[in-house]
DNA sequence: GTTAGCACTCTCAAGAATAGAGTGCTAAAA
DNA sequence: TTTTAGCACTCTATTCTTGAGAGTGCTAAC
């Protein structure tokens, strides 16, 4: 019976700071402003007195989840804060129908394109969520070849035209030995697709640098013209393309009216590699994931949180996306943008056969 | 002699306020801050005072050449000052070997692949001005196509691979008619090639258009999956690609403190679009021209100026590049630089054969 | 455990005072 | 007639002060 009440004592406690926590987070992202005690009583009904909130309050601050812009403002979350909101507060907010339209409709009916899918993706994210759009193509060196064709443009450059299983396509100048025939041109373009037509390009490349593996491959018909293109088409590390939209959605935030903050921000969205690494993640994927202020580690974006998921295209590959925006987001609803839109690149990959 | 001597003082006060006019630009290009007649008697030896020099600031003025930010300033020039600055006051300002070098080395040695070369020139041109490098590539539709490659991808559609005059390529998936063999795709490429290889998109695209014409050219029944595909993969207006980099070049301007007139820029920046509608010369290329503040007619962007030439490419097309620059910037050298490059990208699609 | 009341702290906005920069004008000098 | 020195005047930018307002923490009562 004691132990019970002491328990029963402790949980209502942290119910109620829970509650206050909730409220607070809400509240400051709804205004922007220190929330007071005041203004909880005001909007919240939590059938206590604005004393008792500011008890709360301030062991809220002692815990490290609450703080101060100065001795006689209200309080704002901090990132701990918001990762006890994010981790176990906040409610799932399901989209509209309209929302989820929204979404849907950002792909024309028709479209295959690779690019466009993911430029497209960026600016609905963007659209939707009033912040930054990310996109990340799956990385390229770990996309499967599914079609490789040569075309002659003089009589030393030829374009490789890669065609990913992903639907991705990859251009590439090719210098070639001189006076290679058109049909000798076109006997490689044959082999080749015969022996790496399946592979991932990785692989290929490897193949394509070691004359060993070459020679294992392509077995008697291995001339130089061929090792010569290979080598060439394949010579170059294949770099994530970054689709980024919404940038200047970052002007409407009034935590971003001193430059500085735009400034930095921006120097780091200049640097798509930057941003690649910020939103790739190492590992398998597991769902939507928020990354909150310094959580993402990088120099420059302490005001940002991210929130990313991964979609998948055909070849069981994974590309990330992402929405980046000032820590003081709704994070129900972008979680669930982010969800549902990651859901929808997916299955519009799945489509196509 | 009475008018010689009248012309001669008309002559001798108009240089003094064409020097004037001169010292001022410069020097206010320099500091970013109100030029006051002191000053000018500090930093030029004119072998006049400040007293005099303020009469003749005041009949700039007057002209309308400088105007005070508040009574006790010293003067600025209008757009109108610099007008007259750009058009007949600055000396060709020289690049040296070293800035020569730069724009050079940019392009790797290798380097056929077009859209690197779009890329790596508005990073050059960022890079060396310190301000917004733009390139924009020559109109799609007025493109020569060189050769067109199709490529399977499932049984509904395959991969155009359009590979233009000027070295640019056009990937576009496409629809297809069903049970569409190899064999026959093949043939059809071959067809195509044969007939629509040495003309402009824009012909092309009126030809597949229209049912008469197509007709003409192909010889054949409407119904025939030639005039599918052909029809399907021209269907497209293409629109121009828009290279921009060094967007946070703006930050370090003291002009640009006010967030408001950074965000005005950006959200232009970000209309790919408005941008080529800027920088595209409807007339034919006539050297590096200079548009100034309200010059360029673009909401959000009266504070900046744009330096703009033309490059040619193969199959006697132009495309644009330019700096976007703060209407204090310095036009001798941005000229110079814009001169330069726009030279060495037409010589860079010159030595492709 | 909760709440009313109050003193205290800090910010923010508005006003006042001061220094400094640069001009326009006038009258004298060249 | 042109140039220049001198000076009064204007406007900005900075600093300081002041007062109002917001919100807290603490204390004592409920």
């Amino acid at each position: 019976m004691r132990i019970g009440a002491i328990l029963l004592t402790i949980s209502a406690l942290d119910a109620r700071k829970h509650a206050v926590l909730e409220a607070i987070v809400n509240c400051y992202n709804r205004t922007a402003e220190p929330v007071s005690s005041q203004k909880i009583v005001q909007d919240y009904d939590m059938g206590l007195s604005a004393a008792t909130l500011r008890n709360t309050m301030a062991d809220l601050e002692e815990l490290g989840y609450l703080t101060q812009p100065h001795t006689s403002a209200g309080r704002i979350p901090t990132e701990q804060g918001y990762r006890v909101y994010v981790d176990s507060l906040m409610t799932d907010q399901k989209l509209s129908q309209k929302e989820k339209q929204f979404i849907r409709d950002g792909y024309a009916a028709s479209t295959r394109d690779f690019e466009e899918i993911m430029e497209q993706t960026s600016k609905i994210l963007s659209a939707i969520s009033h912040h930054i759009g990310v996109v990340l193509s799956p990385e390229l060196h770990e996309s499967i070849l599914r079609r490789i064709e040569l075309i002659s443009i003089d009589s030393e450059h030829i374009l490789a035209v890669l065609l990913m299983a992903s639907g991705a396509v990859k251009n590439q100048v090719v210098p070639i030995p001189k006076n290679l025939s058109d049909d000798e041109l076109y006997r490689i373009n044959q082999i080749l697709n015969e022996k790496l037509a399946g592979l991932p390009l990785k692989q290929i490349r490897q193949i394509s640098q070691d004359p060993a593996k070459l020679k294992a491959v392509f077995d008697q018909r291995l001339s130089d013209p061929i090792v010569t293109v290979a080598r060439n088409t394949f010579a170059l590390e294949q770099e994530t393309h970054v689709y980024i939209d919404g940038t200047t959605n970052f002007f409407s935030h009034p935590e971003f009216e001193e430059i500085q903050k735009i400034e930095s921000l921006f120097r780091v969205l200049e640097q798509k590699k930057q941003v690649a690494d910020l939103l790739s993640t190492q590992q398998e994927p597991l769902g939507t994931q928020v990354l909150i202020g310094t959580e993402n580690g990088c120099e420059g974006m302490e005001m940002c949180s991210i929130v990313r998921s991964n979609y998948r295209v055909r070849g069981n590959q994974f590309g990330t996306i992402g929405v980046i925006g000032p820590t003081r987001m709704a994070y129900p609803r972008i979680v669930s943008i982010v969800n549902f839109t990651s859901q929808t690149v997916s299955e519009l990959f799945e489509e196509s056969p």
